[in-house]
Formats: structure tokens, sequence, C-alpha cells
DNA sequence: TTGTATGCGTTATCAT
DNA sequence: ATGATAACGCATACAA
């Protein structure tokens, strides 16, 4: 029967499907930026164990505008999605609530929400920036710059906060604040422009939020007359497969990217199947890997 | 009425609506690779202007697997897509005409089929490979070498390949085949691969198809102790965002992504409104920016 | 103009 | 087991 369908060509309409269903057999996923290749990644690993379960994954970018996103998560739930991804702006963003509130399965990634608990994967914050901080110390570094995204609402920045704090601390007595620039946004001129500010505290090596902007930094720095790894050494957190890049080659911690979507696609699935389950978290793991930007301290 | 029904938050249901009227308000992107920025900037502008027309955008990466792309095509059309934008593997693609047959409006990018006329964009081939020689021919090189992608049956290839036997010609009295090296893959580790072959015939300047290759050729150069672009000059085509980062610098024949969505998506509108009217074909140019990567050749 | 019945292609239910 | 039937939520054609 099954195979004689298939031999007439024959499938079933998903719209009547839907319809009749009340789900879609799609699962959205809405990140900040298509034309990022580790969205494109992440989409990749989740599409893989989705269409394993004969689920299809529906990718919206909203180019970081809260009220595209909340368009987008209308629109979705209109499709009768069957879950939906999302790397919420902050921990206090406003869609998450509405969406849990809506009954939909859904997964936060990289931020957990501060108050309503859901499923999320997350990459570990504290170790990769303890593991930098310690290969920038081991060289001989002392005045270790970092750079902080987003403002107080911000988890991940916050604890990337107390992390650098507490490091410093232990390690040479004291952590001095001016080390600490913090940013509104993660691109490339953000870096460049950062320069100044970051120079001004004197640093000889520096901590960047991702790879993007440690090329801004180190461009930056390039006007300034000084060179990375010769006058500074640069490390970046959460890198894309820019910093493995020949003529980039930053020491950054690297995201295992396709691994995020693979399990935030499970996650989906495991609550598709058990909508009472408890939430589950999933931290995945962001070694550091040594490239050419960061060199032992002259003497 | 309208405003009443927004008030109330209601919306028709998506699936009631495809179900009744036949079409799903969707339109397919299928792409080799969605974790490319090159087709992540090509969706976003796709999505803009269907999102403007009431549509949206479901994009599909098949990862360069044709029968992954079968797939998908067959699922597009299950699902009722208002229309399908497709890069094909090929000029001779055995989806294009099944789609066509189909019925459902079809937009190709980069080329056109054989035989089976479409509505396609692309961009101009012969006019940045002819800037760009005359580029490097000012500058004194004689000697430009020149990556092909793909077999004979590669449209793109043909034409570049009749492009700079003429440039040559014309400009030097005869064009030395030993200058062009034919590449299977367009990756980094394919740049690296090719470059003893390329050094065989000498070259004092060197155009690569893309700009990913032409980091893998430059890094391979680099291992042979050779330096970009002191001891050769190295210029790419169809260039994403890497060519301009600070520490790549190519100098390079730039796409207009976003505008290869724009027109794409326009074409499918308009054949949705206009399901006989004439093919279309864009065609959109590709200026060269000169960077640090090409240099006059010393005397 | 406003209202009402029918069908789109499934799945689920109920009767056989 | 197998088969007929209703309902999912909309658009449309036709009646009032």
């Amino acid at each position: 029967m099954r195979d004689a369908a298939e031999r007439l060509g024959y499938s079933a309409s998903p719209a009547a499907r839907a319809l009749r269903m009340r789900r879609s057999w799609w699962v959205g996923l809405i990140i900040p930026d298509i034309a990022n290749p580790m969205f494109g990644e992440i989409a990749r690993g989740a599409a893989e164990v989705l269409e394993e379960a004969g689920c299809h994954l529906l990718v919206s970018s909203h180019d970081a505008r809260p009220e595209r996103q909340a368009g987008q998560i209308r629109n979705m739930l209109r499709q009768r999605v069957d879950g939906v991804i999302l790397q919420p702006f902050s921990s206090t963003d406003e869609d998450v609530p509405r969406l849990v509130q809506a009954g939909v399965p859904l997964v936060l990634l990289a931020r957990r929400h501060r108050t309503q608990p859901t499923d999320h994967v997350t990459m570990e914050l504290r170790a990769p920036l303890l593991e930098g901080l310690a290969h920038l110390a081991d060289l001989g570094h002392r005045r270790i710059a970092i750079t902080l995204m987003g403002g107080r609402t911000s988890t991940s920045a916050e604890e990337r906060f107390e992390t650098y704090c507490r490091f410093m601390r232990e390690r040479f007595g004291a952590a001095d604040k001016s080390l600490i620039v913090r940013l509104e946004r993660t691109e490339l001129v953000s870096g460049r422009e950062a320069v100044p500010v970051l120079l001004a505290a004197s640093p000889t090596a520096i901590v960047a939020s991702n790879d993007l902007l440690a090329l801004g930094i180190r461009d930056g720095l390039r006007d300034a007359g000084l060179l990375v790894p010769r006058d500074l050494s640069l490390l970046a957190l959460d890198d894309t497969f820019l910093s493995a890049l020949p003529g980039i080659e930053l020491t950054s911690s690297t995201l295992p990217k396709r691994q995020i979507g693979v399990e935030a696609a499970r996650l989906i699935l495991a609550r598709v199947a058990a909508p009472r389950r408890p939430c589950e978290t999933v931290v995945l793991p962001a070694p550091l890997v040594v490239r050419g930007s960061t060199e032992a301290l002259p003497a």
C-alpha cells in the first residue's frame, strides 16, 4: 500500500494534513542574521535531525530588529509549527513568555530566560574564558583587557564579567576595571572604534567577544601602529570559521555550531513526544584553539 | 473590519488558506550551502521583497548533493509553493525541466538551462573578468594564470575560458594554455592543492574563481615561500564579504548578492501575476574593487 | 449588499 | 478488518 502510493508518485498534501492534524511538521528557527555562517551551521545541524523525524526546518532571520522577531513568531504560530528554536535578544525577552504561553515547544539558544524556564542549549561560558585567560597569563600577560557585549541585561556578559574579575583577582591579586570595555554592537567597525578605549588601559593582551570583533580590533590596532601578536596578543571567544582562515589565524574558543543545532532539534522533538517532561539544558564545550594571534610577552 | 480582526488578534489559518486556494504564499529558495554568507545575503534580499507581497521565503540547503536537491524540490511542490528560486548544478540539471513541467514559477540563479528557457538572474561574466585582466595587464603582468571551475559542462567556465583566451590573444598576441588550470572544487584546500600546478606555468599573477579559493592559493604560495602581492599578484572573481576583511584584502570583482535575491523574488512575483509572460533575464554588474593583493610587476 | 452552502484533502471516528 | 462520514478553517459561488 505504502509502496503502491510511492510508485504512483502520490504524497499527502501538507496543507490538508496541517489543517486536520493541527500541526505542520515544520520547526521554526529564528535567528538574528542569516548571512552569518555561524547560524548557517546551526541551521544545518538542526535540519539534519529534523529530516530524520520527518520534519522540516523553517528559517527566519530578523536582522536584530525586535519587532521583526515578534512578527516572525506570530507568523510561525499561525503556521502551527511543531516547535520554535530561538536565540532571544536578552534574558528578559518578552517574546519568550508569549511563546511558552502559546504552548509551543520552545528551545532557547545561548541564553536562558530570567524568569521563564525553558529547554535550552548553551555553550560553556566560564570555561573557555578561563582557559583563554590562563593561556594569556601563562604567556606572561598581566594587563589583559576584555570586551563585554550588551548592557547589564545580558546574563552572558554578566557571567563573563564575574569570571574575568575572579580570575584576575585570584591570579594577580586585583582586577583593574579600566581593562573592561563594554560594547553595544558586535561588528567589525565596532571593534575598530573600541581600540582607543582599549588602548587607554594600556593592555598587553585583549580578549574579544567574538572573532569578527577581534578582526576589527586588530585592524584598529594596525592603524595605531601596533601589530598583533608582536605588540599585543589578541584572543577571540565564540569563533566562526573566520578564525581559522589563512591571513586571519586568531587564537579562539571554538563553538560546536552544528552540534548546537543538533541538540536544539533533539530537544524540540523530545518535547513534541512528551509535552510535560521537565525542562532540559544542554551545555556544550567550546575548547580553546591556539593560533597565531597570541604570543609570550617579551621579558 | 480588517482592523477589527487585527484588534482581536485573529488571523487566517495558512493551512486552510493553502488548502482552499491551492497555493501557500511561500516561495522556495534552494541553495547549495546555507553556511555560505553569499547565499545568506541572497536570501535576505529575496525575503525582503517577498514580505512586501505578503509571501514568505522557504530556504532549503542541499549541501551540493543532487539527490537532496531533488528531494527538496519534491517537498516544495507538495507544499504548493508559489515559486522556486534555484541555483542549478549545471546547465543540464534535470530538475529544471521537471520544475517547468510542474508549472511552478521558476527563477534560475547564476546559470541558465541549456535547452529549457526560464526566468533567470546572473551576474556579468565577461565584463568583470576582462576588467580584472586589464587591471593586471596594466600593472605590467603578462603571464596571468586563471582557474576555471567545473568541467566542460559548465557554461560559465566555458564563457570565461573564451573571454580569457580572446583577451590574452588581443593584448599579447597569444594565449598560453598552460596558464589555465581547471579545478573540480571551489574550496580553500582546493586552492592550496592547485598551487604546484599553477606555479608550473610560472605566472606573475593569478585570477581565482572566487575569494575562498584565492585564500587557499595564497596560503599555498606562502608555503612555497612566495608572498602576495610582492612575488605574485592575486585577483578573485565572485567575492564574498571575505575579500574586504582586514588581513584578507583581496582585489576582487564584487557580486551584488542582495540584489540577486531581490531580482529573483521580483521575477517570481511577476510570473505569479502573469504566468504567460515571456521569460526575463536580469544581468547584474560585478565591478572590480582594487585592494591589496595586486601590485605592479617590478621592471 | 449580506448571508449561507460547498469543497479543498486529509485524519479520526463511528458503524458495519 | 474495512468502509463510509464528519470536521479541520478558509474562499467562493450562489441565493436572498
